[in-house]
DNA sequence: ATAATATTTAACAGTTAGGTTAAATGTTAA
DNA sequence: TTAACATTTAACCTAACTGTTAAATATTAT
């Protein structure tokens, strides 16, 4: 949980190709292997980071295991960056 | 640059509060220092991360660096996360 | 020029991250 | 139950990250 996990997650750019994959809608963890050139066992670590970051939900049907995007979880960045990119004014720390 | 540079920046806690500091105005590097637990050098390291990602700049006058936010670059990420977050249709991927 | 202050850079140590292969687990089908 | 398939976990290696102390650089003041 929280903006540290979230970030951490999203610093990896196989990871973020990962949740741009599962914008187009649910997909197997092996199908996602199939669009990287690294192994399955990364990919599934990969896929564990994004989970703990809550940023993708899987649910396993017979032999396979589905993965889909959670986005809701993106709030958070974007109101940490917006509030950065907010109201810059120009108060001297003291 | 580029989004990697970005979001490798923006992994780590204590840049992240550095950028929050700068919100409220540019900062000498030694005040930022004294905000933190660690040493000048590392925050100095922190600093130039956040200078390779252009998300800060930095200006001597004196003996000082001064260091301000440039929340410009953070527009990329916002882009980045409304895409993500944005028309989440159930398209099958072929 | 020397000293004092501000900051960065270098060298090193410990930890974390990401990759690999091999073994383990879970599911389906023969 | 055995085999085959899908995926994860474990063990291991190397590279990258973050912190420390000490040395280097830049500026200002004496």
């Amino acid at each position: 949980m929280g903006l540290q996990n979230t970030m951490r997650a999203l610093s990896d750019p196989i990871r973020r190709e990962i949740l741009n994959l599962l914008k187009g809608g649910r997909m197997a963890a092996g199908d996602i292997v199939d669009r990287f050139e690294v192994t399955g066992a990364s990919i599934s670590r990969h896929l564990s980071v994004l989970k703990e970051a809550d940023l993708i939900r899987d649910k396993r049907e017979g032999k396979y295991i589905y993965y889909e995007l959670n986005a809701s979880v993106l709030e958070e960045i974007l109101l940490w960056v917006a509030d950065l990119k907010g109201e810059k004014n120009n108060d001297k720390e003291q």
